[in-house]
DNA sequence: GTCTATAATCTGATAGAC
DNA sequence: GTCTATCAGATTATAGAC
């Protein structure tokens, strides 16, 4: 779930450190941007006078603009795969568990519609995660199935239908009424909703 | 949930027919680009090409770019009600009914992944339909409202919820499954699990 | 590594001839 | 109404000096 080249503990001149600090100022940066004028409006010589360069001098970070874009997919994966660590480990799981979690997971989204966009839509044109930036997406959903199978929910079509429901929430959220909170007050009554059809966690007895 | 410019009996002259019809030209053929290279890739120079003109003369009949995609955002709404007209008519609105309406609806989104961007997801950096276009979608929403409030779902949250699990399962569908199935063979699953949720229109009894 | 300069192209929109 | 010509930029990306 980390970045192999940037946290692994290999011994590291200062140059190559200060080379990744400026990597990672450049990503901040563009987050900024994207949070400022939209996530398809990144330009390039935007981005460089944000960090005080140039608009050339970022290809010296950066091969091209998708490879921001990915850089950008890679953290925030990785920023999720953390974020919901804080809650997701415990078992086993009771519907108040569940709930928390997906709570968890449902502000993570609605805390930063631009990165919500880049993460769980297709938005930008021509640009798709890399292999190895994908494989960090899969294995936070892995992460999600294997919540829901340890919750009595083992049908892989259940999953389907609980990413359908949650992402629909978020984009309604996002999308109409950013700020506030007309589908996020739904969330509680949509996992119960879920898990009663499928017959998991009853409220009345504990087991499955 | 007519358009009253272009449909309403008045004695209309040639030369004004004639206008009508190469803006539903343009109108055709800016839907033909966009699901070509995609909702955003639209340009006035590919798009006059595509009539046989030169970009200036588009703006004999648009005042900018904007009011084309008000243009194809008030066709595409039109179309929606004419689509759902066929079948929402009809009641008392049974668990059958609810359900073919909206594989109907269903239907109707997926058919066009860049109609339904367009309809349901904003996308376009700085576009906003026009109050008046935008008046076609409230009246969408609200016959879907209505059906529901026939259906015994009568809390507005309800709607809500149902809008948040149709557009879940309709975007999962387009974004990842394209042309398939994965999620569409969910929606009977998703009805059921909301209407027994909201005890409305019971399998058993008749009444809700 | 960073810069200037520039390639090569694209964009929406307007002026004014015809 | 349609055209040519053009405005006034924008874009990503590269070459080559320093």
């Amino acid at each position: 779930m980390l970045d192999k080249v940037e946290t692994e503990a290999v011994p590291m001149t200062q140059r190559e450190r200060r080379r990744l600090q400026t990597r990672a100022d450049i990503v901040e940066a563009a987050w900024q941007l994207c949070r400022e004028d939209g996530l398809a409006s990144l330009s390039l010589r935007a981005l460089a006078a944000r960090v005080g360069m140039r608009a050339p001098s970022l290809y010296s970070y950066f091969d091209s603009k998708h490879a921001i874009y990915d850089a950008m997919f890679r953290q925030g994966q990785q920023q999720l795969a953390e974020h919901m660590a804080e809650v997701s480990a415990e078992r086993p799981v009771t519907r108040e568990l569940l709930t928390l979690g997906t709570r968890h997971w449902f502000d993570f989204c609605t805390s930063d519609p631009v990165r919500y966009q880049l993460l769980f839509q297709r938005t930008i044109p021509d640009f798709e995660p890399t292999h190895e930036s994908y494989a960090l997406a899969v294995a936070n959903l892995e992460e999600a199935q294997r919540i829901l199978l340890d919750a009595g929910v083992a049908d892989p079509a259940a999953l389907d239908l609980w990413t359908a429901l949650l992402t629909g929430l978020t984009s309604q959220q996002i999308s109409n009424d950013p700020g506030g909170d007309r589908w996020a007050r739904l969330l509680e009554q949509s996992i119960d909703m879920f898990l009663d059809h499928h017959g998991a966690l009853s409220k009345e007895k504990d087991t499955p």
